[in-house]
DNA sequence: TGACATATACCGACTGGTTGGTATGTTCAT
DNA sequence: ATGAACATACCAACCAGTCGGTATATGTCA
Protein backbone atom coordinates (compact mmCIF):
# COMPACT_ATOMS: atom_id res chain seq x y z
CA UNK A 1 0.00 0.00 0.00
CA UNK A 2 1.92 2.94 1.37
CA UNK A 3 5.76 1.07 1.85
CA UNK A 4 8.37 4.15 2.30
CA UNK A 5 8.86 4.31 -1.30
CA UNK A 6 11.64 1.65 -1.52
CA UNK A 7 13.60 0.31 1.98
CA UNK A 8 17.81 0.55 0.81
CA UNK A 9 16.56 -0.06 -2.41
CA UNK A 10 17.92 -3.99 -2.00
CA UNK A 11 15.10 -6.18 -0.47
CA UNK A 12 16.26 -8.23 2.58
CA UNK A 13 17.05 -12.09 1.35
CA UNK A 14 14.59 -14.17 3.78
CA UNK A 15 11.26 -11.85 2.84
CA UNK A 16 12.00 -12.72 -0.82
CA UNK A 17 13.17 -16.44 -0.20
CA UNK A 18 10.18 -16.64 2.44
CA UNK A 19 7.58 -14.56 -0.86
CA UNK A 20 9.33 -17.22 -3.44
CA UNK A 21 8.25 -20.34 -1.30
CA UNK A 22 4.90 -19.63 -0.83
CA UNK A 23 3.93 -19.39 -4.53
CA UNK A 24 4.91 -22.74 -4.37
CA UNK A 25 3.66 -24.35 -1.11
CA UNK A 26 0.66 -22.33 -0.89
CA UNK A 27 0.04 -23.43 -4.21
CA UNK A 28 -0.17 -27.17 -3.71
CA UNK A 29 -1.09 -27.39 0.10
CA UNK A 30 -3.67 -24.37 -0.35
CA UNK A 31 -3.42 -21.07 2.45
CA UNK A 32 -4.83 -22.82 5.30
CA UNK A 33 -3.53 -26.24 5.44
CA UNK A 34 0.08 -24.26 4.91
CA UNK A 35 1.68 -23.49 8.40
CA UNK A 36 3.80 -20.92 9.01
CA UNK A 37 6.57 -23.42 9.90
CA UNK A 38 6.43 -25.04 6.41
CA UNK A 39 6.81 -21.98 4.86
CA UNK A 40 9.98 -20.92 6.89
CA UNK A 41 11.27 -24.97 6.34
CA UNK A 42 10.43 -24.51 2.60
CA UNK A 43 12.51 -20.62 2.36
CA UNK A 44 15.13 -21.96 5.13
CA UNK A 45 14.30 -19.47 7.47
CA UNK A 46 13.63 -19.30 10.49
CA UNK A 47 10.62 -18.54 12.31
CA UNK A 48 11.62 -15.54 14.12
CA UNK A 49 13.05 -14.18 10.63
CA UNK A 50 9.11 -14.78 9.41
CA UNK A 51 7.99 -12.56 12.08
CA UNK A 52 9.82 -9.84 11.71
CA UNK A 53 8.83 -9.28 7.89
CA UNK A 54 5.30 -9.84 8.04
CA UNK A 55 3.20 -8.95 11.06
CA UNK A 56 0.89 -12.24 10.13
CA UNK A 57 0.47 -15.23 8.23
CA UNK A 58 -2.51 -13.27 6.92
CA UNK A 59 -0.11 -10.24 5.79
CA UNK A 60 2.59 -12.93 4.24
CA UNK A 61 -0.44 -14.06 1.83
CA UNK A 62 -1.44 -10.44 1.07
CA UNK A 63 2.31 -10.02 0.00
CA UNK A 64 2.28 -12.87 -1.76
CA UNK A 65 -0.31 -11.85 -4.12
CA UNK A 66 1.12 -8.99 -4.57
CA UNK A 67 4.66 -11.06 -5.35
CA UNK A 68 2.05 -13.40 -7.46
CA UNK A 69 0.97 -10.18 -9.81
CA UNK A 70 4.65 -8.67 -10.37
CA UNK A 71 6.56 -12.51 -11.49
CA UNK A 72 3.75 -13.34 -13.50
CA UNK A 73 2.94 -9.43 -14.62
CA UNK A 74 7.20 -9.89 -15.88
CA UNK A 75 6.17 -12.97 -17.74
CA UNK A 76 2.74 -11.49 -19.31
CA UNK A 77 4.56 -8.67 -20.36
CA UNK A 78 7.67 -10.09 -22.03
CA UNK A 79 5.63 -12.83 -24.01
CA UNK A 80 6.16 -12.46 -27.73
CA UNK A 81 2.49 -12.12 -28.31
CA UNK A 82 2.69 -8.96 -28.24
CA UNK A 83 4.70 -8.11 -31.18
CA UNK A 84 1.35 -9.02 -33.84
CA UNK A 85 0.31 -6.00 -35.34
CA UNK A 86 -3.63 -7.33 -35.35
CA UNK A 87 -4.89 -6.74 -32.04
CA UNK A 88 -7.25 -9.85 -32.37
CA UNK A 89 -3.71 -11.89 -33.42
CA UNK A 90 -2.10 -10.69 -30.10
CA UNK A 91 -5.62 -12.02 -28.10
CA UNK A 92 -5.32 -15.11 -29.59
CA UNK A 93 -1.72 -15.25 -29.25
CA UNK A 94 -2.34 -14.36 -25.40
CA UNK A 95 -4.73 -17.90 -25.46
CA UNK A 96 -2.05 -19.81 -26.93
CA UNK A 97 0.66 -18.74 -24.31
CA UNK A 98 -1.65 -19.87 -21.53
CA UNK A 99 -2.00 -23.31 -23.24
CA UNK A 100 1.93 -23.21 -23.73
CA UNK A 101 2.42 -23.10 -19.52
CA UNK A 102 0.36 -25.96 -18.86
CA UNK A 103 3.13 -28.22 -18.09
CA UNK A 104 4.39 -30.01 -15.46
CA UNK A 105 3.08 -31.46 -12.21
CA UNK A 106 -0.85 -29.27 -11.44
CA UNK A 107 0.41 -27.25 -8.76
CA UNK A 108 3.16 -25.68 -11.27
CA UNK A 109 0.80 -24.45 -13.29
CA UNK A 110 -2.16 -23.15 -11.30
CA UNK A 111 -2.56 -19.51 -9.92
CA UNK A 112 -1.79 -18.49 -6.65
CA UNK A 113 -4.45 -16.21 -6.33
CA UNK A 114 -7.50 -17.94 -7.58
CA UNK A 115 -6.40 -20.79 -5.07
CA UNK A 116 -6.10 -18.25 -2.10
CA UNK A 117 -8.92 -16.58 -2.61
CA UNK A 118 -11.68 -19.59 -2.79
CA UNK A 119 -10.76 -20.31 1.17
CA UNK A 120 -10.29 -16.76 2.24
CA UNK A 121 -12.79 -14.93 0.08
CA UNK A 122 -15.16 -14.85 3.56
CA UNK A 123 -12.81 -14.89 6.35
CA UNK A 124 -9.84 -12.49 5.39
CA UNK A 125 -11.53 -9.36 3.27
CA UNK A 126 -7.29 -8.30 2.89
CA UNK A 127 -6.24 -11.63 0.87
CA UNK A 128 -9.78 -11.49 -1.26
CA UNK A 129 -8.81 -7.48 -2.01
CA UNK A 130 -5.04 -8.80 -2.84
CA UNK A 131 -6.50 -11.33 -4.91
CA UNK A 132 -9.02 -9.34 -6.61
CA UNK A 133 -6.44 -6.95 -7.33
CA UNK A 134 -4.00 -9.64 -9.00
CA UNK A 135 -6.94 -11.24 -11.15
CA UNK A 136 -8.83 -8.06 -12.26
CA UNK A 137 -4.95 -5.99 -12.58
CA UNK A 138 -4.28 -8.91 -15.43
CA UNK A 139 -7.45 -8.80 -17.17
CA UNK A 140 -7.02 -5.06 -17.17
CA UNK A 141 -3.94 -5.69 -18.89
CA UNK A 142 -5.38 -7.31 -21.98
CA UNK A 143 -8.27 -5.14 -22.10
CA UNK A 144 -6.37 -2.44 -24.16
CA UNK A 145 -5.93 -5.21 -26.99
CA UNK A 146 -9.73 -7.02 -26.54
CA UNK A 147 -11.18 -3.30 -27.14
CA UNK A 148 -8.81 -2.57 -30.03
CA UNK A 149 -10.08 -5.92 -31.65
CA UNK A 150 -13.43 -5.06 -30.91
CA UNK A 151 -13.76 -2.26 -32.91
CA UNK A 152 -11.66 -3.16 -35.55
CA UNK A 153 -13.60 -5.82 -36.26
CA UNK A 154 -16.69 -4.21 -35.30
CA UNK A 155 -18.51 -6.49 -33.05
CA UNK A 156 -20.73 -4.81 -31.07
CA UNK A 157 -22.73 -6.16 -27.65
CA UNK A 158 -19.98 -7.37 -25.92
CA UNK A 159 -17.64 -5.37 -23.67
CA UNK A 160 -13.69 -5.46 -23.32
CA UNK A 161 -13.81 -5.46 -20.04
CA UNK A 162 -16.30 -8.52 -19.56
CA UNK A 163 -14.30 -10.67 -22.21
CA UNK A 164 -11.08 -10.07 -20.49
CA UNK A 165 -12.61 -11.08 -17.06
CA UNK A 166 -14.12 -14.09 -18.86
CA UNK A 167 -10.86 -14.98 -20.19
CA UNK A 168 -10.18 -15.15 -16.42
CA UNK A 169 -12.85 -17.24 -15.74
CA UNK A 170 -11.96 -20.37 -17.65
CA UNK A 171 -8.61 -20.08 -16.59
CA UNK A 172 -9.42 -20.55 -13.06
CA UNK A 173 -11.66 -23.02 -13.82
CA UNK A 174 -9.63 -25.23 -16.49
CA UNK A 175 -6.98 -24.84 -13.17
CA UNK A 176 -9.80 -26.25 -10.93
CA UNK A 177 -10.61 -29.08 -13.64
CA UNK A 178 -7.14 -29.77 -14.05
CA UNK A 179 -6.98 -30.20 -10.09
CA UNK A 180 -10.02 -32.43 -10.13
CA UNK A 181 -8.84 -34.71 -13.03
CA UNK A 182 -4.92 -34.78 -11.63
CA UNK A 183 -3.67 -33.35 -15.19
CA UNK A 184 -3.36 -30.79 -17.38
CA UNK A 185 -5.65 -32.14 -20.14
CA UNK A 186 -9.47 -30.83 -19.35
CA UNK A 187 -7.42 -26.98 -18.83
CA UNK A 188 -5.87 -27.59 -22.30
CA UNK A 189 -9.65 -28.58 -23.42
CA UNK A 190 -11.06 -25.36 -21.84
CA UNK A 191 -8.71 -22.97 -23.20
CA UNK A 192 -8.99 -24.70 -26.48
CA UNK A 193 -12.60 -23.93 -26.37
CA UNK A 194 -11.87 -20.34 -25.48
CA UNK A 195 -9.95 -19.97 -28.31
CA UNK A 196 -12.61 -20.87 -30.55
CA UNK A 197 -14.78 -18.80 -28.65
CA UNK A 198 -12.86 -15.62 -29.03
CA UNK A 199 -12.54 -16.91 -32.76
CA UNK A 200 -16.13 -17.00 -33.53
CA UNK A 201 -16.92 -13.75 -31.79
CA UNK A 202 -14.75 -11.86 -34.20
CA UNK A 203 -15.74 -13.57 -37.44
CA UNK A 204 -19.37 -13.91 -36.92
CA UNK A 205 -21.74 -11.73 -39.07
CA UNK A 206 -22.90 -8.64 -36.84
CA UNK A 207 -26.58 -9.33 -35.36
CA UNK A 208 -27.94 -5.53 -35.31
CA UNK A 209 -29.89 -6.10 -32.43
CA UNK A 210 -27.80 -6.05 -29.43
CA UNK A 211 -28.18 -8.32 -26.66
CA UNK A 212 -29.80 -7.87 -23.47
CA UNK B 1 -18.59 -48.45 -1.48
CA UNK B 2 -20.10 -52.00 -0.33
CA UNK B 3 -22.67 -50.88 2.70
CA UNK B 4 -24.56 -53.34 3.81
CA UNK B 5 -27.48 -52.64 1.48
CA UNK B 6 -29.32 -49.82 3.83
CA UNK B 7 -28.97 -49.82 7.76
CA UNK B 8 -32.26 -50.13 8.73
CA UNK B 9 -33.95 -48.39 6.11
CA UNK B 10 -34.03 -44.99 8.50
CA UNK B 11 -30.35 -42.75 8.62
CA UNK B 12 -29.66 -41.74 11.49
CA UNK B 13 -30.61 -37.92 11.95
CA UNK B 14 -26.52 -36.77 13.15
CA UNK B 15 -25.26 -38.34 10.20
CA UNK B 16 -27.39 -36.21 7.56
CA UNK B 17 -27.23 -32.78 10.18
CA UNK B 18 -23.36 -33.02 9.76
CA UNK B 19 -23.89 -33.78 5.95
CA UNK B 20 -25.91 -30.82 5.92
CA UNK B 21 -24.27 -28.33 7.88
CA UNK B 22 -20.73 -29.17 5.71
CA UNK B 23 -22.71 -27.97 2.40
CA UNK B 24 -22.77 -24.56 4.01
CA UNK B 25 -19.71 -24.16 6.44
CA UNK B 26 -17.13 -25.60 4.02
CA UNK B 27 -18.22 -23.61 0.99
CA UNK B 28 -17.55 -20.38 3.16
CA UNK B 29 -14.84 -20.93 5.33
CA UNK B 30 -13.09 -23.70 3.25
CA UNK B 31 -12.09 -27.47 3.91
CA UNK B 32 -9.09 -26.97 5.73
CA UNK B 33 -10.18 -24.12 7.94
CA UNK B 34 -13.28 -25.56 8.96
CA UNK B 35 -12.46 -27.74 12.48
CA UNK B 36 -14.63 -31.04 13.46
CA UNK B 37 -16.02 -28.27 16.55
CA UNK B 38 -17.58 -26.03 13.80
CA UNK B 39 -19.38 -28.53 11.79
CA UNK B 40 -20.26 -30.16 15.09
CA UNK B 41 -21.51 -26.82 16.40
CA UNK B 42 -23.44 -25.90 13.02
CA UNK B 43 -25.18 -29.16 12.94
CA UNK B 44 -25.73 -29.22 16.78
CA UNK B 45 -24.65 -32.61 17.81
CA UNK B 46 -21.57 -33.75 19.63
CA UNK B 47 -17.88 -34.50 18.79
CA UNK B 48 -18.77 -38.41 19.73
CA UNK B 49 -21.51 -38.58 17.27
CA UNK B 50 -19.43 -37.03 14.55
CA UNK B 51 -16.62 -39.52 15.00
CA UNK B 52 -19.09 -42.15 15.69
CA UNK B 53 -20.31 -41.81 11.65
CA UNK B 54 -17.29 -40.41 9.91
CA UNK B 55 -14.04 -42.33 10.83
CA UNK B 56 -12.22 -39.15 10.35
CA UNK B 57 -12.30 -35.61 9.07
CA UNK B 58 -11.20 -36.48 5.69
CA UNK B 59 -14.31 -39.06 5.24
CA UNK B 60 -17.11 -36.59 6.43
CA UNK B 61 -15.52 -34.50 3.21
CA UNK B 62 -15.11 -37.63 0.75
CA UNK B 63 -18.95 -37.76 2.34
CA UNK B 64 -20.39 -34.75 1.59
CA UNK B 65 -19.31 -34.74 -1.64
CA UNK B 66 -21.36 -37.51 -2.37
CA UNK B 67 -24.37 -36.12 -0.33
CA UNK B 68 -23.19 -33.34 -2.69
CA UNK B 69 -23.56 -35.22 -6.02
CA UNK B 70 -26.88 -36.66 -4.83
CA UNK B 71 -28.69 -33.35 -3.95
CA UNK B 72 -27.60 -31.16 -6.97
CA UNK B 73 -28.39 -34.42 -9.05
CA UNK B 74 -31.66 -33.86 -7.72
CA UNK B 75 -32.25 -30.36 -8.08
CA UNK B 76 -30.73 -30.62 -11.61
CA UNK B 77 -33.07 -33.58 -12.52
CA UNK B 78 -36.13 -31.63 -11.53
CA UNK B 79 -35.21 -28.32 -13.34
CA UNK B 80 -37.79 -27.43 -16.09
CA UNK B 81 -35.12 -27.25 -19.42
CA UNK B 82 -35.59 -30.79 -19.85
CA UNK B 83 -39.15 -30.18 -21.50
CA UNK B 84 -37.40 -28.62 -24.50
CA UNK B 85 -37.93 -30.36 -27.81
CA UNK B 86 -34.72 -29.55 -29.30
CA UNK B 87 -31.64 -30.85 -27.29
CA UNK B 88 -30.06 -27.14 -28.20
CA UNK B 89 -32.79 -25.50 -26.56
CA UNK B 90 -32.31 -27.74 -23.59
CA UNK B 91 -28.39 -27.22 -23.41
CA UNK B 92 -29.11 -23.08 -23.72
CA UNK B 93 -32.18 -23.73 -21.09
CA UNK B 94 -29.13 -25.72 -18.46
CA UNK B 95 -26.81 -22.73 -18.96
CA UNK B 96 -29.76 -20.50 -17.75
CA UNK B 97 -30.82 -22.30 -15.25
CA UNK B 98 -27.42 -22.25 -13.78
CA UNK B 99 -27.58 -18.00 -14.30
CA UNK B 100 -31.05 -17.98 -12.13
CA UNK B 101 -29.02 -19.74 -9.12
CA UNK B 102 -26.49 -16.99 -8.79
CA UNK B 103 -28.67 -15.67 -6.04
CA UNK B 104 -28.11 -14.41 -2.67
CA UNK B 105 -24.17 -14.03 -0.82
CA UNK B 106 -21.58 -15.77 -2.71
CA UNK B 107 -21.05 -18.76 -0.33
CA UNK B 108 -24.53 -19.76 -1.12
CA UNK B 109 -24.46 -20.15 -4.44
CA UNK B 110 -20.63 -21.70 -5.06
CA UNK B 111 -19.51 -24.59 -5.78
CA UNK B 112 -18.79 -27.25 -2.78
CA UNK B 113 -16.57 -30.17 -4.41
CA UNK B 114 -14.69 -26.86 -6.78
CA UNK B 115 -14.09 -25.49 -3.29
CA UNK B 116 -12.76 -28.64 -1.72
CA UNK B 117 -10.60 -30.00 -4.65
CA UNK B 118 -8.60 -26.85 -4.97
CA UNK B 119 -7.05 -27.43 -1.51
CA UNK B 120 -7.18 -30.93 -1.03
CA UNK B 121 -6.27 -32.15 -4.57
CA UNK B 122 -2.42 -32.74 -3.85
CA UNK B 123 -2.70 -33.77 -0.31
CA UNK B 124 -5.87 -35.73 -0.36
CA UNK B 125 -6.59 -38.93 -2.99
CA UNK B 126 -10.06 -39.42 -1.27
CA UNK B 127 -11.12 -36.37 -1.72
CA UNK B 128 -10.14 -35.37 -4.86
CA UNK B 129 -11.56 -38.30 -6.52
CA UNK B 130 -14.79 -37.89 -4.59
CA UNK B 131 -14.67 -34.17 -6.17
CA UNK B 132 -13.61 -35.40 -9.59
CA UNK B 133 -16.60 -37.95 -9.74
CA UNK B 134 -19.52 -35.13 -8.91
CA UNK B 135 -17.78 -32.79 -11.36
CA UNK B 136 -17.44 -35.56 -13.88
CA UNK B 137 -20.80 -37.08 -13.37
CA UNK B 138 -22.48 -33.63 -13.46
CA UNK B 139 -21.03 -32.80 -16.84
CA UNK B 140 -21.71 -36.36 -17.79
CA UNK B 141 -25.53 -35.96 -17.25
CA UNK B 142 -25.11 -32.86 -19.69
CA UNK B 143 -23.15 -35.02 -22.53
CA UNK B 144 -26.41 -36.64 -23.99
CA UNK B 145 -28.00 -33.34 -24.65
CA UNK B 146 -25.06 -31.79 -25.79
CA UNK B 147 -24.06 -35.09 -28.11
CA UNK B 148 -27.58 -35.18 -29.56
CA UNK B 149 -27.56 -30.71 -30.49
CA UNK B 150 -24.21 -31.55 -31.82
CA UNK B 151 -25.64 -33.82 -34.41
CA UNK B 152 -28.66 -32.19 -35.30
CA UNK B 153 -27.26 -29.48 -35.82
CA UNK B 154 -24.39 -30.92 -37.45
CA UNK B 155 -21.39 -29.54 -35.58
CA UNK B 156 -18.07 -31.22 -35.89
CA UNK B 157 -15.15 -30.83 -34.45
CA UNK B 158 -16.16 -30.40 -30.62
CA UNK B 159 -16.98 -33.49 -29.20
CA UNK B 160 -19.85 -33.48 -26.10
CA UNK B 161 -17.74 -34.63 -23.49
CA UNK B 162 -14.95 -32.09 -23.98
CA UNK B 163 -17.77 -29.31 -24.38
CA UNK B 164 -19.89 -30.60 -21.09
CA UNK B 165 -16.57 -30.35 -19.55
CA UNK B 166 -15.85 -26.88 -20.69
CA UNK B 167 -19.26 -25.52 -19.26
CA UNK B 168 -18.71 -27.01 -15.61
CA UNK B 169 -14.86 -25.03 -16.00
CA UNK B 170 -16.94 -22.09 -16.94
CA UNK B 171 -19.04 -22.26 -14.34
CA UNK B 172 -15.59 -23.11 -11.33
CA UNK B 173 -14.43 -20.35 -12.91
CA UNK B 174 -17.37 -18.11 -12.58
CA UNK B 175 -17.32 -18.96 -9.16
CA UNK B 176 -13.64 -18.25 -8.73
CA UNK B 177 -14.41 -14.53 -9.36
CA UNK B 178 -17.60 -14.19 -7.94
CA UNK B 179 -15.61 -14.64 -5.14
CA UNK B 180 -12.64 -12.38 -5.69
CA UNK B 181 -14.78 -9.41 -6.29
CA UNK B 182 -17.67 -10.23 -3.52
CA UNK B 183 -20.75 -10.76 -5.82
CA UNK B 184 -22.56 -12.61 -8.45
CA UNK B 185 -22.01 -10.12 -10.91
CA UNK B 186 -18.93 -11.27 -12.58
CA UNK B 187 -19.83 -15.19 -12.47
CA UNK B 188 -23.39 -13.90 -14.67
CA UNK B 189 -21.41 -12.29 -17.01
CA UNK B 190 -18.89 -14.92 -17.75
CA UNK B 191 -22.19 -17.60 -18.13
CA UNK B 192 -23.41 -15.15 -20.42
CA UNK B 193 -20.66 -15.56 -22.72
CA UNK B 194 -20.86 -19.27 -21.93
CA UNK B 195 -24.55 -19.35 -23.45
CA UNK B 196 -23.38 -16.96 -26.59
CA UNK B 197 -20.02 -19.46 -26.98
CA UNK B 198 -23.02 -22.50 -27.36
CA UNK B 199 -25.21 -20.04 -29.86
CA UNK B 200 -22.43 -19.71 -32.54
CA UNK B 201 -21.22 -22.82 -32.02
CA UNK B 202 -24.23 -23.83 -33.57
CA UNK B 203 -25.02 -21.13 -35.68
CA UNK B 204 -21.70 -21.43 -37.23
CA UNK B 205 -21.10 -22.37 -40.59
CA UNK B 206 -19.44 -25.17 -40.73
CA UNK B 207 -15.86 -25.25 -41.56
CA UNK B 208 -14.44 -28.54 -43.71
CA UNK B 209 -11.48 -28.31 -42.01
CA UNK B 210 -11.66 -30.45 -38.96
CA UNK B 211 -9.36 -28.74 -36.24
CA UNK B 212 -6.52 -30.26 -34.07
C1' DT C 1 -43.72 -62.14 30.99
C1' DG C 2 -39.30 -60.79 32.23
C1' DA C 3 -34.28 -61.33 32.79
C1' DC C 4 -30.45 -60.96 30.02
C1' DA C 5 -27.51 -60.21 25.82
C1' DT C 6 -26.36 -57.50 21.96
C1' DA C 7 -26.07 -53.58 19.02
C1' DT C 8 -26.45 -48.90 17.64
C1' DA C 9 -26.50 -44.05 18.62
C1' DC C 10 -24.73 -40.76 21.10
C1' DC C 11 -22.21 -38.01 24.98
C1' DG C 12 -18.32 -35.08 26.64
C1' DA C 13 -14.00 -35.05 29.22
C1' DC C 14 -9.53 -35.87 27.90
C1' DT C 15 -4.91 -36.16 25.25
C1' DG C 16 -0.86 -35.44 22.70
C1' DG C 17 0.71 -33.00 19.19
C1' DT C 18 0.37 -28.61 16.46
C1' DT C 19 -0.49 -23.74 15.68
C1' DG C 20 0.22 -18.74 15.16
C1' DG C 21 2.51 -15.69 17.60
C1' DT C 22 5.93 -13.71 21.34
C1' DA C 23 9.99 -12.69 24.25
C1' DT C 24 14.58 -12.40 24.44
C1' DG C 25 18.47 -12.74 22.74
C1' DT C 26 22.76 -12.41 19.03
C1' DT C 27 25.08 -10.75 14.91
C1' DC C 28 26.66 -7.27 12.02
C1' DA C 29 26.80 -3.18 9.05
C1' DT C 30 26.75 1.70 9.53
C1' DA D 1 26.29 2.30 19.82
C1' DT D 2 22.30 1.93 17.37
C1' DG D 3 19.04 -0.40 14.65
C1' DA D 4 17.87 -3.82 11.28
C1' DA D 5 18.10 -8.67 10.42
C1' DC D 6 17.95 -12.54 12.01
C1' DA D 7 17.91 -16.91 15.69
C1' DT D 8 16.03 -19.81 19.64
C1' DA D 9 13.13 -21.00 23.21
C1' DC D 10 8.86 -20.74 24.60
C1' DC D 11 3.55 -20.31 25.24
C1' DA D 12 -1.45 -20.51 25.39
C1' DA D 13 -4.98 -21.81 22.40
C1' DC D 14 -6.49 -25.02 19.41
C1' DC D 15 -6.81 -29.29 16.83
C1' DA D 16 -8.20 -34.11 15.33
C1' DG D 17 -9.07 -38.00 17.36
C1' DT D 18 -9.85 -41.31 21.73
C1' DC D 19 -12.16 -43.47 25.35
C1' DG D 20 -15.17 -44.92 28.89
C1' DG D 21 -19.62 -44.35 29.60
C1' DT D 22 -25.11 -43.91 29.00
C1' DA D 23 -29.64 -44.48 26.67
C1' DT D 24 -32.61 -47.12 24.05
C1' DA D 25 -34.27 -50.51 20.93
C1' DT D 26 -34.56 -55.31 19.65
C1' DG D 27 -33.99 -60.13 20.02
C1' DT D 28 -34.26 -64.45 22.69
C1' DC D 29 -34.80 -68.01 25.66
C1' DA D 30 -36.94 -69.93 29.91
Amino acid sequence: MNEPASPPAKASSARDKLLAAALGVIRAQGYSATTVDDLCRAAGVTKGAFFHHFESKEALAVAAAEFWSRTTGALFAAAPYHDHADPLDRVLGYIDFRASLLTGPVEAFTCLVGTMVQEAFATSPAIRAACDASISGHAHALEADIAEALEAHRVSGVSASSLALHTQAVLQGAFTLAKARGGPEPAAESIAHLKRYVTLLFRSPQPEKSPE
